[in-house]
DNA sequence: CAGTATCCCCCCTGATACTG
DNA sequence: CAGTATCAGGGGGGATACTG
């Protein structure tokens, strides 16, 4: 972001949404917003941000649509931060990165969150892709079909 | 990467994967793996990234287990690099950039590359999560489970 | 609590030149 | 072609102080 060089023109949707969220911040805040964090002091101490760049970040993010800031709920002058539905549509990118972290990156053992269905307390089934009939489909089923860069 | 602040230690498997894959450069030098670019060359002039850049994000990749090199399949001295197993399990991260990309970030009409099975030169399904019983899963049905920080 | 303002460093990143 | 080396800059990012 504010990136030096921008890949938003190259007509393929993944450099389109990396130039918007694809920064070591804006995905940790976005994933703080789901888990329910809306205050300012709350996303700085959870994430040991520094205030400006929070600010900064915060500011970007509502900009781009991702967030909204709506009145304090406690009835307190200061503003909340919440998703908007555009933001909300990155949920299953969380998921997908949540379920790359949870294969790859952790030990046996290893103490971890994880998502589960509110109304069982499972976790969720495992994210996957499919073809239109609902084949299951792997990285090597599927082609970029290019009508620009992609 | 080469983060000033790492989260790797907070129990969160987002955050984990944030600290390996997420920059910039990364995910999309991954994504251009995953269309089938294989030598420097290739990703320099796709990409646009300065050489030594691309140098540094190829051997950190190496390192990380996401890419390998392989003799040239072309017969040349020179390295190939290609995705591990580990790497190619971040198909579902990109795929759901992508679908957020194209969700949120284009105007009707604007062109754009897609992912289409290659088999029926359909387009792909779209990615939702689900319960372990099949129901579909929205952000709002789900919960993070902490054993750490979520 | 919720920011803004300021200072400052370091490293990310690009550009260019050089090597095998 | 596939890198490495070096230089230079800009801004990301932290720390601290200040305000309402």
């Amino acid at each position: 972001m504010v990136k030096r060089v921008s890949l938003w023109d190259a007509g393929c949707p993944v450099a389109r949404s990396l130039d918007v969220i694809g920064d070591w911040w804006s995905l940790l805040i976005i994933r703080d917003a789901f888990d329910g964090v809306r205050r300012f002091n709350e996303f700085q101490t959870s994430l040991g941000i520094a205030k400006g760049m929070l600010a900064t970040r915060l500011r970007d993010l509502t900009q781009r649509g991702i967030l909204e800031t709506a009145p304090a709920s406690d009835g307190t002058a200061y503003r909340e931060y919440v998703l908007t539905e555009k933001g909300r549509g990155l949920f299953l990118v969380i998921v997908a990165l949540r379920q790359w972290g949870e294969d790859h990156l952790y030990r046996p053992g290893e103490a971890r969150s994880s998502l589960v269905d509110t109304e069982t307390g499972a976790p969720v089934a495992r994210l996957e892709l499919h073809a239109e009939n609902g084949r299951p489909l792997g990285w090597s089923d599927t082609r970029v079909q290019k009508s620009g860069n992609g």
